[in-house]
This record gives C-alpha cells, structure tokens and sequence, in this order.
DNA sequence: TCCAGATTTTAGCATTGGCTAAACTTTTGT
DNA sequence: ACAAAAGTTTAGCCAATGCTAAAATCTGGA
C-alpha cells in the first residue's frame, strides 16, 4: 500500500500544517496593509473606522491590531489621525495585491462567478506559494493545453 | 472611478472578510477530522501521539484540542485510549477528504510540482467554496476550453 | 509481581484576535 | 465660544491555539 515515490505522510504532512501557521500569522498583517493601500489610492487617508468597516469588525479591534503592525514597522499612525504605510508596509501591500490579483483572475478563468472568486480569492490568497503563483500565472497568459 | 456594476467596497469586502474568519474558525477542526479518518484507515487507530506527529505540534496542543472536538461532538474518546470519530465527524472527514483532492489535483493539472500542490492544497482547500469547487471539477473534468 | 521507562494528561503561561462599554478627544453648529 | 455630536482610544473581558515542565498512568521485562 505504500508508494515508494510519495514520502511518508509522518514525514510530509508536518511542513504542510506549519507552512499554514506561519500563513495564518502574516495572514491579517498582509490584509491590513492591503487594505490600508487601497483606502489610500481611493480617498488619500485611511482611517481606523474605514478599516473596520471593510473589515466587518469592531473599533477596538482594530486600534488593536494596529498598533502591533506599527510596532512591526508596517504602518506609521499617531492618535486620532489617519494611518500611513512604511516602505515596508508599502512592499508587503504590494506583493499582496499581485497574488491577490492573479489568484482572483484564475478563478474566472475556471468559470467561478466574479463575485464568488473575490470572495474566495481573499481567503485563498495567503496559502499560494511563489511556484503555484507562476504556475497561474502561465495559465494564464497562455491559454493551456491540458490533455 | 467608481464602476457601476461592481458594488461598493465598503459593502462586499466585509462579506470576504466574515467568510475568512468563520474558514479559520472551522479550520482545524477539519484537518483534524481529516487527520484522525487517515490514521483509522491507515493503522486501525488514532492515538493523540500520532496527530501530534503529523501536525508538527506539542502533545500537549492536541489533548486540548481534542478535548475541544470531543464536545463538539466530531470524536469520542477515553482517557488513555485513541480517538474515533462520531458520524459527524467521520461526514465532516469524508467532505474534507473530497475538497482536498479536487483542490491538489487542479494544482497538478495546472502545471504546479505534485510536492507543492500537497503542501499548498493543505491551506486552501479551507475557502474554497462549493461553487469554486464545481468550477474546479468541471475544469479537471472536460479539459477545458479558455480564450 | 513490581518498578523503571514510556506514554499521556494537567498546570500554567503567552499571544492573537475578537467583543462591549466607558472614557477621552475632536469637530461642528449655533 | 462652547456644548452636543461624532469619532477614537482604553479597559476589561473571552476563546482559541500554541508552548514547556510536572504529575499521573500504563506496561514490559526482570
Ligand atoms: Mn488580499
Ligand atoms: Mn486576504
Ligand atoms: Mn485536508
Ligand atoms: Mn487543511
């Protein structure tokens, strides 16, 4: 019962659910500046209210977590006013939006509705490492052959 | 700027974000199901030891963990002895199972290294919704067309 | 049988991400 | 100019997920 070209499962299967912890550390911090971005882009400032509105969750959770992104360099904010990224922060936005932009596409391109592929592409975004990413990204650019 | 037939961000993006944390939240619950359903088939039993191993965590994590599923109704178990799952448990094993291979195969089949499909499968089979996961199966199904 | 080593559980702690209610600032309208 | 409204932060709580070290239990030889 035991392929001999697939490693054993005690072996595999604990880098598979570390890689997801560490997703799901960096997970909020990427959706935060991303978002913290895009208010930018659209308005020029980016409230704590605006984050927590698009978010679907409360104030304080919000000034929370904001606070722990500028302890790590991520975002600069001082009381009552707006939110800014660091270069950093402005990196990580960035990285954020191509994945995410390519996953969202590949999902219309297998014929997923366009509101469903943003929905799912939000969450789907953070587990596609750099080779899967390629991998979509010759999809499609190149139409595909697939047998 | 504002195109007409996408809604307003302020109003869909919260839904994304809701949808994410409710994923998160039922998460680990199915790969631990999912976990316990392999070790059954693949040795008989499933002892916390084992599941420990596999995810990469400390004992002590899963005793609670497990403690956890166990008032939830997905397993049964007994001080001392190994884990079963209740037939909740075992459904929730059998649609994880379903999901996680469609998702690792549409990796494979667009060009993604059968190593990292299995590790990135891993993360994603959690939001990828019903209609995605159609889309993917007619994907793999009838080649596919595409522009 | 019985105890030493292996296994499992418990205790206690830390971090993250969430909430509501209260306190504090800032802004606005008269 | 100043009080009411609006906006923001703080305080204090909870649950989930992780850890290490200590206690408890089980088990396989001698
Ligand atoms: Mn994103
Ligand atoms: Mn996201
Ligand atoms: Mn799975
Ligand atoms: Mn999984």
């Amino acid at each position: 019962m035991t392929d001999s070209r697939r490693p054993a499962a005690s072996r595999t299967r604990p880098v598979a659910f570390r890689r997801i912890r560490a997703d799901h550390q960096t997970e909020l911090a990427e959706d935060y500046v991303e978002l913290i971005a895009d208010l930018l882009d659209e308005r020029g400032e980016a409230r704590g209210t605006d984050i927590a509105k698009r978010l679907g969750v409360s104030n304080a959770t919000v000034v929370k977590t904001l606070r722990r992104l500028q302890e790590n360099r991520l975002i600069h904010q001082e009381p009552y006013r707006s939110v800014f990224l660091t270069d950093v922060g402005r990196k990580m936005a960035n990285e954020g939006r191509r994945r995410h932009k390519i996953v969202e596409r590949l999902l219309v391109a297998l014929g997923v509705k366009p509101e469903i592929a943003r929905i799912d592409a939000e969450g789907l975004e953070h587990h596609v490492s750099a080779h899967t990413l390629d991998a979509m990204k010759r999809f499609l650019k190149q139409g595909v052959r697939k047998t």
